[in-house]
RNA sequence: CGGGAAGUGGCUCAACUUGGUAGAGCACCUGGUUUGGGACCAGGUGGUUGCAGGUUCAAAUCCUGUCUUCCCGACCA
C-alpha cells in the first residue's frame, strides 16, 4: 500500500524525493535559501555514518582536528587553481561588529587552505610526517539551484588531509582513502560504486587528480559520492610546507585530501527508497527493528518488552511503538521512516504462540514461533535486508550501465533509459564538451584498469586513450 | 545567474478576477469508544494571508520591491 502523502516515484522523481525527505522527517526547509534543518531521524544517519566512517579512519592512522571556518582572503589566494575554482561560490566576512574588515574574509567552502597553513608552521623534518589529520565540520558554498542533501550551501562533511614524505605514500593514501569509501558505501549503505579517476576538467580545483566514487540512481542518474584527491606539491610549494629529509636536503611534503558529505543522505534515498518512504539498510538504520503492540494488553506489552530486552542485548537497536495510534497507522509510520524490520505482537497470534515479522525491503510478512530463538532469526534477517538492498542496486546499476560505440547511440541512451554508458575517449576536453550537449551527459570517471571496448573515440572518432563512464548526474 | 510557476494556521487548498469582519479538510489538544493495514463520536486550540513599502475610508485581494520554494537552462560535491 503506497503513502498517501508521497507522490509516486516513477510519476515525478524529484517530488518523490522531496516527499520521502519531508514525510519521513529527514530535513525541512529552514528560510535561508539552501540550508536545511537536518531533523532528528535525518541527523541520526549522519551519526552512524559518523560512527563507522570515524572509526575506520582512526584504524587507519587518522586522527581529528578542528580548523577555524574563516579563510582570510591572502591565504585563500597562494594556490591561483583553488581560489579559481572556488572563486563563484565562496562567501564572504567584510565586518565584525559594525567595522568593516582591513581584509575580507570567506567562509571554508573546503578547507585545504588552512590545513596547508597550519602544517607549514608545525612540519621541520620527516620525523613529523607523515601527518593524517581529520575534520568533521559544514562547509559554506553559494550554489545557485540547491535541493536537500544533494545540493545546499550549508553541508555537512569530513574533510581528511595529510601530508607525506613521498609521493609514492601520498599516492597510497589517496588509493587508500577511496577503497574506505568503497566500502562504507557498498558494506553499510547498500550503494553499489564504480570508481575511477575524473578527467582534467572535472577534477578538484588544484589537485593532480581526483579519484572518485560514483553511484547510480533509481532514476539513471548519477551522483558523485566520495572522492580523494592527491595535490602532489602543488599546495606545499603555495604554502611552503617544507622539512628537513633523510638527505639533510629541504623538500616539500606530498599532500592528499578526502571528504564525504551529508550527500550521501539523498543518494540512500534515492537508491533504496520507494512510494512508501524510506528504506534504510539495516546496518545503517538508526532503529533497526521496530516492535508494534497491535493492542496494549499486559500480556502483549510483556511479550513485547521482552523481545526487546533481548534484541538490546544482542546490540541491535530498537523501540516499541507504544503511541495510542491504530496498528495500521503505526505499520505505516514504521514504513515511511524506513524501519528495516517490523516486529508485530497482538493476541491472536499468540494465542497459536506465534509473532509477526514484516520487511521493509520486500513487504514480506513472516510468522514466528514465539519459543524460537528470535535474536538470531531478527539477525538473520537484518543481515538478509542488508544482501538484498545492496544485489536489488547492483542488479539495477548492472541493468543501466550500457556501452556505446558512436553519439547516436549514447544519445539514444541517454534520452529513453539515462544511466551509466561506457564509451572509448581520446582524451580531449572538446569531445567532453560535446557530450555535454546530451541532456548535460558528462564523464563521471575514466575505468583505469578495464580492457578498452573500441579503439577510437565516441565523440571524433580518433585513436581513443580512456575507457570512460558518462553519465548525467545531480 | 537567465526563463517560467507558486507563497493564505503544521499540511493540502478556498476566498483574489470585481478591495468591505479570512474559510474547509487533514493534523493538533480534551473526553469517550476503539485497536490485525493510515479508527470513530463530541467538544476545542491555532492564521492580522512570506516580508517591506505604496495606493485607499478600507488590502489576502491592486501596485512596487524583496525573500523563499518548485520546474527548465547555465554553474557546481
Amino acid at each position: 500500500m503506497k503513502n498517501k502523502s508521497i507522490t509516486s516515484r516513477d510519476v515525478d522523481f524529484a517530488k518523490w524525493y522531496t516527499d520521502v525527505v519531508s514525510a519521513a522527517h529527514l530535513a525541512t526547509y529552514s528560510n535561508v535559501k539552501g540550508c536545511i534543518v537536518i531533523e532528528p531521524n535525518g541527523y541520526a544517519i549522519w551519526e552512524n555514518v559518523q560512527k563507522i566512517l570515524d572509526q575506520m579512519l582512526k584504524e587507519t592512522g587518522h586522527q581529528n582536528v578542528s580548523m577555524p571556518m574563516l579563510i582570510p582572503e591572502n591565504l585563500l589566494r597562494k594556490e591561483s587553481e583553488l581560489i579559481n575554482g572556488f572563486a563563484p561560490e565562496v562567501a564572504w566576512v567584510t565586518e565584525g561588529g559594525s567595522k568593516k574588515l582591513e581584509e575580507r574574509m570567506c567562509i571554508r567552502p573546503t578547507s585545504e587552505t588552512l590545513f596547508s597553513d597550519y602544517y607549514s608552521t608545525v612540519i621541520r623534518s620527516y620525523r613529523d610526517l607523515p601527518k593524517k589529520y581529520n575534520q568533521w565540520c559544514s562547509v559554506l558554498r553559494w550554489e545557485k539551484e540547491t535541493r536537500p542533501f544533494l545540493r545546499s550551501r550549508e553541508f555537512l562533511w569530513q574533510e581528511g588531509h595529510t601530508v607525506h614524505e613521498t609521493q609514492e605514500e601520498a599516492e597510497e593514501e589517496t588509493k587508500n582513502m577511496l577503497a574506505i569509501y568503497k566500502k562504507l558505501f557498498e558494506e553499510y549503505l547498500a550503494i553499489p560504486v564504480i570508481s575511477g579517476r575524473k578527467t582534467e576538467k572535472e577534477k578538484f580545483a588544484g589537485a593532480e587528480y581526483t579519484l572518485t566514487i560514483e553511484a547510480l540512481m533509481y532514476n539513471g542518474v548519477s551522483l558523485q559520492s566520495g572522492t580523494s584527491h592527491y595535490f602532489g606539491q602543488k599546495f606545499s610549494k603555495a604554502y611552503d610546507i617544507s622539512f628537513l629529509n633523510r638527505n639533510n636536503e629541504m623538500s616539500h611534503v606530498y599532500q592528499t585530501s578526502w571528504g564525504v558529505s551529508t550527500r550521501m543522505i539523498g543518494g540512500l534515498i534515492m537508491v533504496h527508497s520507494d512510494d512508501k518512504g524510506l528504506v534504510l539498510p539495516p546496518r545503517i538504520a538508526p532503529t533497526q527493528v521496530m516492535i508494534i503492540p497491535i493492542k496494549e494488553t499486559p500480556k502483549v506489552i510483556d511479550v513485547c518488552e521482552n523481545i526487546a530486552d533481548s534484541l538490546k542485548q544482542a546490540g541491535i537497536t530498537v523501540k516499541i511503538d507504544r503511541t495510542d495510534k491504530s496498528a495500521g497507522f503505526k505499520f505505516a509510520e514504521a514504513e515511511v521512516n524506513g524501519i528495516p524490520l517490523r516486529i508485530e505482537v497482538g493476541e491472536r497470534d499468540l494465542e497459536q504462540g506465534i509473532i509477526t515479522f514484516a520487511r521493509r525491503d520486500t513487504s514480506e510478512k513472516i510468522n514466528i514461533d514465539y519459543n524460537q530463538d528470535i535474536v538470531s532469526k531478527v539477525q538473520q534477517l537484518l543481515e538478509e535486508i542488508q544482501n538484498n538492498l545492496y544485489q536489488t542496486a547492483l542488479h539495477r546499476q548492472q541493468e543501466l550501465t550500457f556501452e556505446a560505440h558512436s553519439l547516436d547511440e549514447v544519445k539514444d541512451i541517454m534520452e529513453h533509459h539515462p544511466g551509466f554508458v561506457k564509451a572509448m575517449w581520446c582524451g580531449d576536453e572538446a569531445c567532453e564538451l560535446k557530450m555535454k550537449e546530451i541532456k548535460g551527459t558528462k564523464s563521471r570517471c575514466i575505468l583505469e584498469q578495464a580492457s578498452p571496448i573500441d579503439d577510437h573515440c565516441v565523440v571524433c572518432g580518433k585513436k581513443a586513450k580512456h575507457l570512460v563512464v558518462w553519465g548525467i548526474q545531480y
